[in-house]
DNA sequence: TGAAATTTGTGCGTATGTATT
DNA sequence: GAATACATACGCACAAATTTC
């Protein structure tokens, strides 16, 4: 299960936005699917609203996501 | 009338939960039966719809209530 | 038929306060 | 002091499922 190191220098959005990164590129959400909501991940990470949308937005900087409002957060196929 | 007390220290999602949480166990609002929709508990504690979400949250977790989109948020039966 | 109303799901942006680093 | 994170809350917009007319 995904878990925050507490301990790590590692910012936790920084540990979040790597998790997420992993599960799309290894295929666990491929493109066209949704990430979990953020209320979900707010229960799947123990990390607050905040944490979890700077995760978010990393992903996005990288152009591997796009939101789509009232619908989540959906992965792009690679270019 | 329900109301929240905004000098307490718990939080408002808390002790709309609470409430919500007494009705239930004093059947008020039996098995079965869905909870106020959250535009009327909008109304009825004065408090945002992130709030009251929450509260409906903690009520899930609990696995007292069974939210159906489009329809409402069911009391489940005791087990 | 289908359009509107109702209700929950999801996300955005912002704000306040606390605590830690 | 600044950056980061947590916890909570407000208000809004749009999406989707269901019910009603």
């Amino acid at each position: 299960m995904p878990a925050i190191d507490r301990e790590s220098p590692v910012p936790p959005y920084i540990q979040v936005a790597n998790d997420l990164r992993a599960r799309i590129e290894s295929g666990e959400i491929p493109p066209g699917r949704a990430l979990p909501s953020l209320v979900k991940l707010e229960d799947e990470f123990g990390a607050a609203r905040d944490t979890l949308r700077k995760a978010v937005q990393v992903l996005k900087d990288e152009g591997r996501v796009q939101t789509v409002r009232g619908m989540g957060v959906f992965v792009l196929p690679l270019e």
